[in-house]
DNA sequence: AAGTCAATGAAAAAGATTCTCATTATTATT
DNA sequence: AATAATAATGAGAATCTTTTTCATTGACTT
C-alpha cells in the first residue's frame, strides 16, 4: 500500500487491483479514481492526465496511457475507438453496451438492443466466424445541439 | 489532363474526377486505379502508397493522404478505423455496408443487415438523435484461421 | 528492516497524419 | 500553340497520439 494512503478509503478500489494481479500504487489508485468519480464515463487518456493534475498530482502521460492498458487487459476498464482519432476509456462494469455520439457536442449516450446483439452472432456464424468481440457507432445529432 | 495519359484509358475516371471538382491528374488517376484495380477493398493509405511505388509512381506519401482525403470529402471513397489505429480506404460504390474483420489474418467481409439497420434507426430516435452515420464492427476468427 | 522485482517519470522514439512552401502541372484564355 | 492564373505536388518538417527506454523509486515478501 502506498504510504499516505488508508486502508479505510480505498478498499474496494485496492482489491480491485490486487484481483488483477497488480500492485497497489498511487498512481493506479487514483486513475481508477478519476474513472469512477468524472462526470464524464467517457475519457481520453489526456482526459484523465489532466485531471490528474487538477488535482496536483505529480503523474506522468506515460504512466497513465501504462496503467489505463494494464487495466483494459485486466478487464478493468473498456477502450474505445469513437470517429476522429485518439482512444477513450470507460469502467468496464460487465455489461456490454453500444454508444451513440453526437458530432457537434461530443455527448454520448448508451444503449443495449437484444434484437441487435441477436442478428449479429447469427451473421458471424452465416460468415464463419468465431465473434470475439464487436462495436456498434451511431453519429448524429443530439436533441440539445438540433435546437441551435 | 496530364501528359501521357489517353483520354480513351481514362475516360471513366476523369469525369468523376471532373463532377467532384478536382483536376485531372496523373496522381489522382492512379490512385483511383489502384482502389479499383487491387484484390483488397480495404486498403490504408500506407498500401495505396507502397502500390504506387510497385508501379514505378513516384508520388509522395503526403499526396495520397490528401487525394484520400478529397475523395471522401467527393464521396468516392470511404474511410473506416478498424481497430488497432489506421484508417483504411474503399471505394464508395453507394451502398452502405458493414464490416467484420478477422483478427489473426485481417480478412474483411462486408454485410447489411435490414433488421439491424431498422433498429438502429428507431434508437437513434428514441434517444433524440438525428443519425448522421453508424458503423458496425464485428471482429473474430475466420474460418482458415480457425483451422490452425 | 532488507532485499527483490515491479512500477514510475522523463525524455526519446515511433507511427500515423497533416502542414509548409517552393516548384510544377493543369485548365482557361488568348 | 503559347500564356496566364491558379491549383496540385513532393519533400521534409511538424504535429499528435502512443509506446519504449532506462535510471530511479517504491511496494511487498521475508
Ligand atoms: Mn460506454
Ligand atoms: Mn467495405
Ligand atoms: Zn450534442
Ligand atoms: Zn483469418
Amino acid at each position: 500500500m502506498p504510504d499516505g494512503i488508508t486502508t479505510g478509503e480505498y478498499g474496494l478500489e485496492s482489491s480491485e487491483l490486487r484481483k488483477a494481479g497488480l500492485k497497489v500504487t498511487l498512481p493506479r489508485m487514483k486513475i481508477l479514481d478519476i474513472l469512477e468519480a468524472s462526470s464524464s464515463r467517457h475519457q481520453s487518456a489526456e482526459d484523465v492526465y489532466k485531471a490528474l493534475l487538477e488535482e496536483g498530482e505529480d503523474i506522468g502521460l506515460a504512466t497513465v496511457y501504462r496503467v489505463l492498458t494494464q487495466f483494459e487487459s485486466a478487464g478493468i476498464v473498456k477502450r474505445h475507438h469513437f470517429e476522429g482519432g485518439h482512444s477513450v476509456f470507460e469502467l468496464d462494469e460487465g455489461g456490454h453496451h453500444d454508444h451513440i455520439v453526437c458530432v457537434k457536442c461530443a455527448r454520448v449516450d448508451e444503449f443495449v438492443d437484444e434484437t441487435i446483439e441477436q442478428r449479429q452472432k447469427a451473421i458471424a456464424s452465416e460468415l464463419g466466424y468465431e465473434m470475439t468481440d464487436h462495436c456498434l457507432y451511431m453519429y448524429g445529432i443530439c436533441k440539445n445541439c438540433q435546437s441551435e
